[in-house]
RNA sequence: GGGGCCGUAGCUCAAUUGGAUAGAGCAUCGGACUGUCGAUCCGAAGGUUGAGGGUUCGAGCCCCUUCGGCCUCGCCA
C-alpha cells in the first residue's frame, strides 16, 4: 500500500517539485478522453490529480474506472499549474499532482447523497449515513472546533491546578429534577442504576474529599423530549472549587470563556461581564435568559392600563394580573401580521390575546392608530409613548395575563421581532452573568416550594433568616451564563454545613425520611468537614454550536439522536433478547401481556 | 400528551380544478472529447408518489388510519 506522505490540503507552490503520496476520497472526476482530473479529499482538504495518458499510460487508464468516494493513494510529482490553470477557490490552487501511480484502495457504491449539496439534503439521510455526512468539509470543521474547545479547557484547567477526575455512569436514581434513565441491575433483582442527570453530588463529595479543584468533561443523561438545542444525551464541562466565593467561580470561567472565544473565533469578549439581577433581568427582559444585544425591553403598564376602557385590561389588573408590553420600531408590521402570526405566536405561550397600537404623528403629537385607539384617551396615550420613549411609525404589542404568562409570552415575542427587524449584529455575541436569583419558586401545583436551581443551592449568608419568615425571598449564591438569549452555563456556591442543608430540604417538603433514602450519603458527608465550595456547569454542545454558528445541536455531536430519541445509524433502541430480559429479572408489558393471553387461552 | 410543517426517481424538486404514459436538474450507466475544476456534448436506464384503507368513472392531489423526520408547547431540579 502507498503510504501518504502529506494530506490533501497542505501542498502550496513552494511545495513544486516535490515527489509526494496522498492517500484520500476522489470527490470528483473530470474525464476529457485525453486527460483525467480527480479532486482528492481527505480531512484536511482538496488536491487536484491529473492523469496523463502518454507519460503514464497505466495510471491514467486505471483513473478512468475511479469514481466519486472511491478511496486512493497516488504518488507523483507536484506541480505549478500553467497559468490561467488556477483555481482561486482552492488554498492548494496553484498546484496539482501529476499522477504516476494509482492505488485503489477501496471502492465505493454511489453515495446515498452527493457530498457537495448536503446542505439541501434531508436530515434523516444524513444521520442514517452518518459516515458519509461526516466527511464534508463542514461537519470535519465543527468536530475540529468540538476537539478544539475541549483541549484548550483541560490545559486551561490543568494549568490552574484542577484535577480531571470521573465520576460514575452507573448511579443512584433521584425523583428530582428531569426524568431519569435507568439501567437494571442483574446483580441486584429489582434495583436500578440511573445514568447521572449530572455529576452534582460527586463533586460536592470530592471537595469534602479533599480534591479542591475538580473538572470532568463529562456526558449527562436526561430523558425529556428533545429539542433543536437540547438533546438526552449532552456533555457538560463540570467544575467544582472549594474556599471560594461566587465572584472567584465566575471570574475563572469568564475568563475561560473570553480564552475560548479568542482563540477559536479571534473574537475579544470583554472580561468582566456585566451583571444582570435575576429580578431585573425578568422585568426588562420577561426571562431569565435575555438576549441583550439588543434594547426593546418590556414595560409594564399596569397602572396606566388599568385606567383605560379596556375591559381586557382593566379586569386582568383587577384580578391582581398585570400589563406589560414591547415597542417594536419600523413600520414593517401589518395589521393581518399582527392578529394572525403575532397573536399565533404568543398563543403558543399560554396568551390569550396580543392588543396592539401604531404610532404616527399628527400635528407634532404622537397619537395611536387602530387597535388600542378608541380605549385610551389622549393623556393616556401621552404616558405611554412617554414610558416607551416611542417615535412615528413604532408598533406597540401588550400582554395582559398573569405576570408568568405575560412574561413567558412576551421574551419570546421579543427576541422574534429583533430578529425579524435585524434589529442586532448575527455576528456579535453579548455575553451577561444573571445573578440573585430566588432560592426558591412556589409551585402553584403542589403547593410547595421548588428550588429554581437545585436543593443544594446556597442561600445569600443575610438572607439566612429568611427561610424560617420568608422563604420566597431567600436569594441563592447561583449564577447563571447568558450569551444571545442562550444558557450556556449555571453554576452555585453550595450548602456545605448539614443544619442548612436539612433546613432547605425542610422548606422543599422532602420528608426526612425521602432526604435519608435519596441523598443519605451526601448529608452524611456533609458533616464531615465539608468545605465551603461551589462551582458551576457549561452545555459543552451549546458553546459548540455558537462557535460553530449552527442552531443545531444535532450538527455539533458526531452521532446524534432524533426526536424520538432514536439513532438512525444503528437503529438504537431496539428490541433485546428474551434471554437478556430473564438475567435482569424483567419482563415488558409485551410479554406480560402475552403471558395473560396465553392464560386466558388454557381457560 | 398537545399544536404546526414535511414525506414524489439515488439526491433536490415540479406536476393547473381530482384527468390521459408522474416530469426536470444533479447523480448513475454507455459513448464522444487536448487543461478541466459544479467540465462539456450525445444517449440510456431509473417510480409500490412513506405504508394501509376509503371516496370517485378517475387520486401524487380529497378523507381516515399509521410510520418516519423537523419545529414547538408541556417537560428539561
Amino acid at each position: 500500500m502507498l503510504k501518504r506522505t502529506h494530506t490533501c490540503g497542505r501542498l502550496r507552490l513552494e511545495d513544486a517539485g516535490k515527489k509526494v503520496t496522498l492517500a484520500g476520497w476522489a470527490h470528483s472526476y473530470r474525464d476529457h478522453g485525453n486527460l483525467v482530473f480527480i479532486d482528492l479529499r481527505d480531512k484536511e482538504g482538496l488536491t487536484q490529480l491529473v492523469f496523463n495518458p502518454v507519460t503514464q499510460p497505466n495510471a491514467h487508464k486505471l483513473a478512468k474506472t475511479v469514481r466519486c468516494e472511491w478511496v486512493i493513494a497516488v504518488k507523483g510529482m507536484i506541480q505549478q499549474r500553467s497559468e490561467g490553470m488556477e483555481n482561486p477557490k482552492l488554498p492548494t490552487g496553484q498546484i496539482e499532482l501529476v499522477v504516476e501511480q494509482l492505488e485503489i484502495l477501496n471502492v465505493s457504491k454511489t453515495p446515498p447523497f452527493e457530498i457537495d449539496s448536503a446542505e439541501k439534503t434531508s436530515e434523516e439521510l444524513r444521520l442514517a449515513s452518518r459516515y458519509v455526512d461526516l466527511r464534508r468539509p463542514q461537519m470535519q470543521a465543527r468536530l475540529r472546533v468540538r476537539h478544539r474547545v475541549a483541549k484548550l479547557v483541560r490545559d486551561y484547567f490543568d494549568r490552574l491546578g484542577f484535577l480531571e477526575i470521573e465520576t460514575p455512569f452507573l448511579a443512584k436514581s433521584t425523583p428530582e429534577g428531569a426524568r431519569d434513565f435507568l439501567v437494571p441491575s442483574r446483580l441486584q433483582k429489582d434495583c436500578f442504576y440511573a445514568l447521572p442527570q449530572s455529576p452534582q453530588l460527586f463533586k460536592q463529595i470530592l471537595m469534602i474529599g479533599g480534591v479542591d479543584k475538580y473538572f470532568q468533561i463529562v456526558r449527562c443523561f436526561r430523558d425529556e423530549d428533545p429539542r433543536a438545542d437540547r438533546q438526552a444525551e449532552f456533555t457538560q464541562i463540570d467544575v467544582e472549587m472549594s474556599f471560594v466565593d461566587s465572584n472567584d467561580v465566575i471570574g475563572v470561567h469568564e475568563n475561560l470563556i473570553a480564552k475560548i472565544w479568542k482563540q477559536i473565533l479571534d473574537i475579544d469578549v470583554k472580561a468582566p461581564m456585566t451583571r444582570l439581577s435575576y429580578k431585573q433581568a425578568m422585568t426588562d427582559y420577561g426571562t431569565d435568559r435575555p438576549d441583550v444585544r439588543f434594547d426593546m425591553k418590556l414595560k409594564d403598564i399596569s397602572d396606566i392600563a388599568k385606567k383605560s376602557s379596556f375591559k381586557v385590561f382593566t379586569s386582568v389588573v383587577e384580578k391582581g394580573g398585570i400589563v406589560k408590553g414591547i415597542c417594536a420600531p419600523g413600520k414593517k408590521h401589518s395589521r393581518s401580521d399582527i392578529e394572525k402570526t403575532l397573536t399565533g405566536f404568543v398563543a403558543d405561550y399560554g396568551a390569550k390575546g396580543l392588543a396592539w397600537a401604531k404610532l404616527k404623528e399628527e400635528n407634532g403629537k404622537l397619537e395611536f392608530v387602530g387597535g388600542l385607539k378608541k380605549f385610551f384617551s389622549p393623556e393616556l396615550q401621552k404616558k405611554i409613548v412617554k414610558r416607551f420613549k416611542a417615535k412615528d411609525g413604532d408598533m406597540l404589542l401588550f400582554v395582559a395575563d398573569s405576570q408568568k404568562i405575560v412574561n413567558k409570552a412576551l421574551a419570546p415575542l421579543r427576541c422574534k421581532l429583533a430578529k425579524d427587524l435585524k434589529l442586532y449584529d448575527q455576528n456579535s455575541f453579548e455575553f451577561v452573568w444573571i445573578v440573585d436569583f430566588p432560592l426558591f419558586e412556589f409551585n402553584e401545583d403542589e403547593k410547595r416550594y421548588d428550588s429554581l436551581h437545585h436543593p443544594f443551592t446556597a442561600p445569600v449568608q443575610e438572607d439566612l433568616e429568611k427561610l424560617e419568615t420568608d422563604p420566597a425571598d431567600v436569594r441563592s449564591q447561583a449564577y447563571d451564563i447568558v450569551v444571545n438569549g442562550s444558557e450556556i452555563g449555571g453554576g452555585s456556591i453550595r450548602i456545605h454545613k448539614m443544619k442548612v442543608q436539612q433546613k432547605v430540604f425542610d422548606l422543599l417538603s422532602i420528608s426526612r425520611k425521602q432526604a435519608q433514602q435519596q441523598f443519605g450519603f451526601f448529608l452524611k458527608a456533609l458533616e464531615y468537614g465539608a468545605p465551603p465550595h461551589g462551582g458551576i456547569a457549561f452545555g459543552l454542545d451549546r458553546l459548540i454550536m455558537l462557535l460553530t454558528g449552527t442552531e443545531n445541536i444535532r450538527d455539533v455531536i458526531a452521532f446524534p439522536k432524533t426526536q424520538r430519541g432514536q439513532c438512525l445509524l444503528t437503529d438504537a433502541p431496539s428490541p433485546v433478547d428474551k434471554k437478556q430480559l430473564d438475567e435482569l429479572n424483567l419482563r415488558t408489558q409485551r410479554h406480560l401481556h402475552a403471558i395473560e393471553q396465553k392464560t386466558n387461552d388454557k381457560k
